[in-house]
DNA sequence: CCGCGCACTAGACCAATGTCTAATGCGTCG
DNA sequence: CGACGCATTAGACATTGGTCTAGTGCGCGG
């Protein structure tokens, strides 16, 4: 039975991806390994890899920003350790990683040893933060922590549309992408909007903000 | 003619304004200071006293998050120097600040012998960072700074009914809140779509959040 | 095997949002 | 002063958003 160790890469930079999967190899050796560049294919893959032992997931894929992804995620699989990785690596962000249920931190600053290092100490069981970082007994914010219940609590379909929604998304468009009719959006939309506890969709999109991270802009000097 | 120096405090705390009031004597002696809790007392300090030398703007105030306050009045005065003041002091942050056109940043932890070297270089005219932060040669994201322009754009009215919006209200919620028709509200929307370039309020809200800054969520251990 | 709950689908209907047209008032420039 | 631009106001109308009701398919416990 016992297979090998099964890993998901989420991150919608391929080349990072590579980097992210090498490491795996290096530190677990032969490695089943599930790559996701998309939201949906990070939900096809946790719904049809039940047995993953592991995830990687990026704070910054296209439809998915902060930690609501990692929200949705861990109330389906609660006993799926999940390692954010992300190009941010302020210690204010890490906590909030870890308060919402990550098992690890790895900025994407970091050099491969360290990498591997995370990986390794996340996989045997514990938890895992860049070097210097204190995980004091802080606690998130009201909202944000009621917004993560919440949004831990939508269906697969719901919480895509809600991030859609998020992106600023007419009902018609959603429908149109999605490949069903306008009407089937709307019902979705009353589901969410219901289980989010807000009125209209201008609400539900701020929740979905409560829980974002603000996104490094990081383009340096003006070239040289 | 040559009056006193007059500033303008912005911050929802009273007993923050306060604080920062005495430093502006321990620096300048005698001032005139004009206080404002809210954004419209804010707007209105503005638009009555343009020969103000100086605004203290606290990032986080009922209402205003991030740096829409900043870009808004920087479009209005653009000669009146303003000094963001916030809990957060992430060197990220900072810069956004001055790349927003601040001339000088203040994290709420400073001592006030900081606060007051702080104040006195800006009122020389000089940009003033805390100790330790460089001012590196970044540059805005793309999408926030065509926001920032946008919004800078917005006549003050347009400009509070948007801030109304980023907070999930409706047309006639607003309306009602500003004395005015809903029909009034609508024809503000219409305009302040066409300003940021939009279609719907959802998206109109998105911009505005592109300003935003992560707030400091910094309640700390669970009480003693 | 059957019933039950739930996710998903959708149409009809009502409420909120956004557009178009237009009137008023105010400051500026000629 | 008078013409003009612009912010503000508002009503009529079109579009979008959201609720209600209801049918279908699927998994789970009796």
């Amino acid at each position: 039975m016992d297979a090998r160790t099964k890993i998901i890469v989420a991150d919608d930079h391929p080349l990072f991806r590579e980097a992210l999967i090498h490491a795996i190899k290096g530190c677990v050796g032969a490695a089943d390994v599930v790559e996701a560049a998309t939201l949906e294919s990070l939900q096809d893959a946790v719904e049809d890899h039940v047995d993953a032992d592991l995830l990687l997931l990026d704070l910054h894929m296209p439809g998915v920003t902060g930690f609501s992804a990692l929200a949705y995620i861990r109330n389906r699989r609660e006993m799926l350790p999940t390692v954010i990785v992300s190009a941010n690596d302020e210690p204010a962000t890490i906590r909030r990683a870890i308060q919402h249920g990550a098992s690890g931190f790895i900025p994407k600053s970091s050099g491969m040893e360290t990498i591997e290092a995370a990986l390794g100490a996340v996989i045997a069981g514990s938890v895992w933060v860049p070097d210097g970082v204190a995980l004091e007994a802080t606690r998130l914010d009201q909202k944000e922590q009621s917004n993560a219940d919440a949004l831990a609590d939508l269906t697969p379909h719901q919480f895509r549309v809600l991030l859609m929604i998020a992106e600023g998304l007419m009902n018609k468009q959603i429908a149109y992408q999605l490949g069903v009719s306008e009407a089937t959006i709307k019902a979705h939309v009353t589901a969410i909007l219901k289980k989010l506890g807000v009125n209209n969709r201008t609400q539900a999109v701020l929740a979905v903000k409560s829980l974002d991270v603000e996104q490094k802009a990081f383009n340096g000097t003006a070239d040289g």
